[in-house]
DNA sequence: GTGAATTTAATGTCAGACAATTAAAGTCCC
DNA sequence: GGGACTTTAATTGTCTGACATTAAATTCAC
């Protein structure tokens, strides 16, 4: 595990990278205690800060734990499936806000690899995965609801659908393609006829996960998918009307 | 932007969190330049070094990037596709190993997901993807392939499927799924009969999306993925044996 | 033996300094 | 006045040395 001193730029990032590298290649193990700051100050011919920010690095990634005391140090971490989500999503959602990723583009991925899960999750939801996607249909049918919670419930609902796969891989996977989509759907305003749609969609996939039809949950995803483009589409349009008006007002 | 300064714990990750969040929420943009290290001090009261240990955790995972010089700084970067790709990867990879999810799980996983893209990437995939995809198989074809090369061009034949999507967001989601299986695949022996019939299907597979038949490239995969869930449980269950016998010579 | 006090080893934080880098401002020659 | 060169200032990158904090191990009194 070595560095190239020669070039002297981002001592940090070249530590960091060695011990990651370590890490992925398997040379340290899950729960082995790194030399501490000291001792790999000394191995690297760095200072203590310098050591520290590498480690820093590779904590933020969740590769490694520190514990103070005695017996403290830096250990390697294991990965836990809750630690990847949250990677999965902050990254997700990022990604498609900060790359003016359209809405048709992220809703057609993310229909998509739902679908992916459908057969799956209708052979095996259990009834709490069955008692979930009831229990968030019935909040999202509750007038009072505003358009954030709605959102959050239908996000629950599918969320529900995908964990019944069984398949924690794919819950994974799906964690951020699904969470990810909640920004850009919190953008459309839904009128209680929308509602009312997506709310009978809900239903049909749930009844369809109940009878294990996997066909008709794909289909429902489908036609879930279908309703929400074109919702979105409707309301963007009629969004840059506005604007378009506005602009006309003030030339 | 503030933190909490009674708990003197892990300042730094609370001042990572902030900024974090600032620039999750929308208050710092992209490209826009963060306070220096010393105004950041100054701001969280606390010492230049532990700013840096900060920022070097939200360099981590992208979120900005630094500039020495006169009008050097911190940005708030651009998270780009590339980017996210590493860190999709490298964090699949790692839940994978370090969790012991079996073979089924994880190839079940990347078959479904990559069952979504095929009817997407049937109807839309270009001249490129099909010459990548004919000219990984005939690689693989190859007698003197190792095995790790063998499974490399099966990754990039993979990759050119997904991207023929031409849905950036469904490649990324997929990028974690296909090559985090790569170092599980590595584990496997193939033998010339193995890669034949591996080819033959990719040969479909391809043939397929020529063809722009979506339902073909689907059938397709599916049958990849019994083939390759057959040969792992053959080749795992081969190892078992071999090691049983051993055991028994040993005592 | 048991419980409390002490020791010790490690991370967490700080202060101040210097080196390296880069762009902008200033200066000089033509 | 304009262009090439020099200086300067701002900022990150790194180092040194120190102290605070934490928690386990050890010691010691009882």
């Amino acid at each position: 595990m070595k560095i190239d001193p020669r070039n002297p730029a981002d001592l940090s990032a070249q530590i960091a990278s060695a011990i990651r590298d370590a890490i992925v290649g398997g040379r340290l193990i899950v729960d082995q205690r790194l030399p501490s700051e000291a001792e790999l100050a000394e191995q690297f011919e760095v200072s203590r800060p310098t050591v520290r920010e590498a480690l820093k690095r590779l904590a933020a990634q969740s590769l490694i734990r520190t514990q103070r005391g005695a017996t403290g140090g830096a250990f390697v971490n294991r990965l836990s499936f809750p630690e990847a989500y949250d990677q999965q999503i902050t990254t997700s959602t990022l990604l498609l806000s900060m790359n003016a990723v359209s809405f048709e583009t992220a809703c057609e991925a993310r229909y998509a690899l739902e679908r992916a899960c459908a057969p799956l999750s209708a052979e095996r939801r259990t009834a709490d995965h069955l008692a979930t996607m009831r229990a968030e249909i019935h909040r999202q049918a509750q007038p009072g609801l505003t358009d954030e919670a709605f959102c959050a419930s239908d996000v629950a609902f599918h969320r529900a659908l995908v964990d019944g796969a069984g398949n924690p891989v794919l819950s994974y996977q799906l964690a951020g393609a699904v969470e990810a989509m909640q920004p850009l759907m919190n953008m459309i305003t839904f009128t209680a006829r929308d509602r009312a749609r997506i709310v009978a969609l809900h239903q049909e996939i749930a009844d369809a996960a109940e009878a294990q039809d996997g066909a008709a949950v794909t289909a429902g995803l489908s036609a879930l998918e279908v309703e929400t483009q074109e919702l979105a589409q409707s309301v963007f349009a009629a969004r840059a009307a506005r604007l378009d008006a506005k602009a006309r007002l003030g030339s």
